[in-house]
DNA sequence: ATCATACATCAAAATATTTTGATATATCAA
DNA sequence: TTGATATATCAAAATATTTTGATGTATGAT
């Protein structure tokens, strides 16, 4: 299903796992599954300071796991519920091998 | 599902994470998808040094990622299903959210 | 127009990860 | 026992990521 793309989207991934590689970026993630929430608010809940709040939604951003929605001077940031799709196909498609033990090097 | 745990399992995910975030492991995991492989079998697939290659399939069997089982002289090394299951198990509980606007900051 | 707020960006410093080449260990074969 | 092969480990160098503090930009309120 993902197979004759899988060069297209390769780059995708790597991005997309980068994205969660970072534990405070995963504390952001975690903070945005009740919904969006902004800049702001993760400050006050993680005691990260803006700028380094900035640079994690950044990353995120640019991997395509948020999207944001402006309001004012607030920018509102959520899960990107088609990315997080994309990646449960990637690692299904890694769970359906055969298992068949390949011998090698002899 | 995973929440009453999630305090314990974060580190899991985290190192889980980690151990996708790298193109090299990434191209590793790709090889294991048919079944086992040896270092050897990566060496000859990618090119890579064999000392790079240990190290990174370290870093893939430190998050739990990979299991190995010796030969001989061979190691041979598969995808972790359960590890697999288990993230895709995380991933889905962030697709669970309701999605509701909270508003903020004032 | 001025000011405060929310957030982004930037460059330098701090830190972490990856690569390399050398060496170590274990297994098998002669 | 000697030599070859498969893989692991290590320390130093190379490289990449993250953090910090300062500054920039846009918005809305007064």
């Amino acid at each position: 299903m993902l197979k004759e793309s899988s060069k297209v989207k390769k780059e995708n991934i790597s991005k997309l796992m980068v994205s969660f590689s970072d534990p405070f970026r995963l504390e952001i993630i975690d903070l945005m599954i009740d919904g969006e929430v902004c800049v702001c608010d993760i400050m006050k809940l993680t005691n990260l300071s803006q700028s380094r709040i900035s640079y994690h939604i950044k990353i995120l951003k640019e991997a395509g796991l948020i999207s944001d929605r402006q309001e004012g001077r607030w920018v509102y940031y959520s899960l990107n519920k088609e990315s997080l799709f994309f990646i449960k196909e990637w690692i299904t498609s890694l769970t359906d091998y055969s298992s068949n033990r390949k011998r090698c090097c002899e």
